[in-house]
DNA sequence: AAGATTGGTCAGCCGTAGCTTACCGTTCGT
DNA sequence: ACGAACGGTAAGCTACGGCTGACCAATCTT
């Protein structure tokens, strides 16, 4: 995904930089397409794919939320006197 | 790690509460301490586990720093005008 | 001192994620 | 119209994560 922070690319151009084949990233970029993580616009013969901002910033929002009330409730535990039962 | 945030547990507690053998939740509690996210401290034949504040928080702020990072660049991207080179 | 509890470790099995190769469809250039 | 460029998809292989069962060590109880 970082490989496309910098700008959009095609498949092959993607696969140039990567350590792994051309299937390999058209399979990787289906997965994201359908996650809503890229776009995809086709040109001629090539498939330019680019980051999808809206979909980037949810799922940052997600882990945020997740990671917010994971902690929050963890330090309500640890304020709390240690209430060990053996 | 969820099953540790609510208090300490043994690990035999652990696995009753879990769907997977004794042994794996041992082996998971490995990776946990190794990666510091974990403590234990040892209770008669019983070793109990907790979570480590300070771990947590470290990955936390991993994954803070590294969304920070990624989506900064990739705004600064997003506002300039669109470079698409055929 | 002997049995019972508890937990770590080892060996082995299994499902699956992720890769490659091969093939086919589509679009462009000439 | 035909070859070249580009990508998607299918089939198959491999490596590995994660689980289980068996075993052993340590501690507690009586």
């Amino acid at each position: 995904m970082a490989c496309l922070a910098e700008r959009p690319r095609a498949v092959g151009e993607l696969a140039e930089t990567l350590p792994i084949s051309r299937p390999a990233v058209s399979q990787h970029l289906k997965v994201l397409k359908d996650a809503g993580l890229v776009t995809d616009r086709a040109a001629g013969t090539r498939r330019v794919y680019r980051l999808n901002p809206a979909g980037v910033a949810a799922l940052r929002d997600q882990l945020d939320t997740y990671w917010a009330r994971a902690l929050d409730s963890f330090q309500d535990v640890t304020k709390r006197p240690d209430e060990e039962k053996s």
